[in-house]
DNA sequence: ATTTATGCAAATCGTTTGCAAACCT
DNA sequence: AGGTTTGCAAACGATTTGCATAAAT
């Protein structure tokens, strides 16, 4: 399931929003649920990726082990990113390709926190040729990249 | 303790890099124990960066929790450098201002394998110049930054 | 009705830790 | 001797899973 073609980008819009992540689902034969829309409501709110933890403390409404349930068919079928740090938890966030903005992360060694942020598009398209010339070199294929910047936060710094 | 100037790069002598993981342990008042030097050892000869599972195996001699807490010492002194996949599993290996060479992870999502690759210098800078950059705006100090390519090897493709 | 999702509690598993013996210096 | 490291076994904690109930189609 190819999910960097064929998809509309959401733009901004809520409602589009729940409508697209209720065609992945429906494409994978998973129904959008009260459970799986609280979800996606909270990544879509989020100014930064959240971890499971930090989504039951938004919504005490949720089950821990429904979210992790949930957080697994979001991500399978391509309505969440799950963003790996430095720390021991995992966090989500909205797909790349559903929202269409494509991003890096700026993530604290200390607290683990995360921000966001883009490169010049020049850059990014020479990276990516380069990607994929080492990965075609390896006999990989390329799912996709990470660039990201581990670094201190002003607060962590100590 | 700044990690990324006035460090001597090992070349490939493994005389040279016995002689500075014992130094930058020396540094921090921890002694370059058997387990310890077993572990620069492993982590020299390996083509990749290694899970403690693949530790174990290599060398039966070593002990689970002697291997984590060296591990860990070997980190926050600096000689070995934990890399993070997608998987569950830590990998590590040795530190790369100590060997001297700057690369990057071609990451298995199906395996959880990782291959390295180097990119062009002029791109290596141009990226860094953006890291520092976006790192300023917000406050953040850069430690180091990932660039990998995660994907699917030959044998995971299916 | 039948399939799928949920909530609770118990299990899993990589990693961490307490403590007594072994090791350095 | 005095402090550090090691090995074993027990503890931790994020995540997963079994199973009975509730919800959706």
């Amino acid at each position: 399931m190819p999910r960097t073609t064929g998809h509309t980008h959401v733009t901004g819009d809520p409602e589009e929003l729940h409508a697209a992540a209720a065609v992945r689902l429906g494409a994978d034969d998973q129904r959008y649920t009260s459970g799986r829309r609280a979800l996606v409501e909270l990544l879509a709110d989020a100014p930064h990726p959240l971890t499971v933890a930090e989504v039951l403390e938004r919504n005490e409404g949720l089950t821990q082990s429904s979210v992790y349930r949930n957080l697994a068919v979001l991500e399978a079928t391509g309505v969440v990113d799950r963003v790996v740090t430095e720390d021991e938890f995992a966090r989500y966030e909205l797909a790349e390709d559903l929202t269409g903005h494509h991003h890096h992360h700026l993530i604290c060694a200390g607290c683990g926190g995360v921000e966001d942020f883009s490169v010049p598009p020049d850059l990014e398209t020479a990276m990516d040729e380069v990607f994929h010339k080492v990965a075609r070199r390896s006999g990989f294929s390329v799912g996709h990249h990470r660039m990201d910047i581990i670094g201190w936060c002003a607060t962590c710094r100590t």
